[in-house]
DNA sequence: GAATGCACTATCCTTTAGGAAAGTGCTATA
DNA sequence: TATAGCACTTTCCTAAAGGATAGTGCATTC
């Protein structure tokens, strides 16, 4: 018997937005990325820069970004020694998603006010 | 006592981006919406054109993007009653963040297979 | 020598997301 | 009359996300 199948595929768009959520998910990696991408690269940096992000959550998110070649973790061996947060050229590709993101919150914002 | 600030400012952006996010986190929203911006409108067909979302996460989401005026729930009485679920003309505006979304992520998946 | 800055880590806790499995009340079909 | 489809709901549960608070070791500055 063959299974009575109505819907429509919508698998070539749904698979690619999977795998791109998977990265993305969550309500900091996006947010984390901006910041290091307009120039902070210290950690109390891009701390100050997202407000209410605890320390605990941004080492975690730093390291996943890092894993996923998005961002590199520089050490300058200078005394102090110091810590950067670089974007790695990768993450140029994000910039689309950012924008749509943005344009879209600007929009949904004025219509919320109207 | 004035405070040091060192880190660059980046609200501009971020407000809005966090306003998006606050819509469309989660596994499963923007999923939902492709299923029903490429036709699909019956409960049974969404769900089987995203395979393995359960029918009670489905229904909250559904409810959650009505809510936010992404879609609408249709009542047909006939016989018997058809309910159905249609996009509203608001939702267009995500096609922007759907293909940011589905470009970088097929990027990303060649990236990852060399 | 006291306070502050830096880059975190550690502990504990709450909330939310999400999944598994079954069931419900209705209708239609074999 | 039994089975299947539809659109869900209900219950129970786990894992992950995220937040609060404190602390650490080091260095610099007041």
């Amino acid at each position: 018997m063959t299974p009575k199948q109505s819907y429509l595929s919508c698998l070539d768009t749904l698979k690619p937005v999977r795998d791109a959520l998977d990265v993305f998910n969550g309500k900091w990696k996006l947010p984390i990325l901006v910041s290091i991408m307009v120039g902070n690269e210290r950690f109390t940096d891009i701390q100050h820069s997202i407000s209410c992000i605890t320390p605990k959550v941004l080492a975690k998110e730093l390291k996943d970004l890092e894993e996923h070649k998005l961002i590199r973790r520089v050490i300058i061996n200078e005394y102090p020694v110091k810590i950067l947060y670089r974007p790695e050229p990768y993450a140029e590709s994000i910039i689309p998603i950012i924008d749509a993101l943005k344009e879209w919150g600007l929009n949904h914002r004025k219509k919320l006010f109207t």
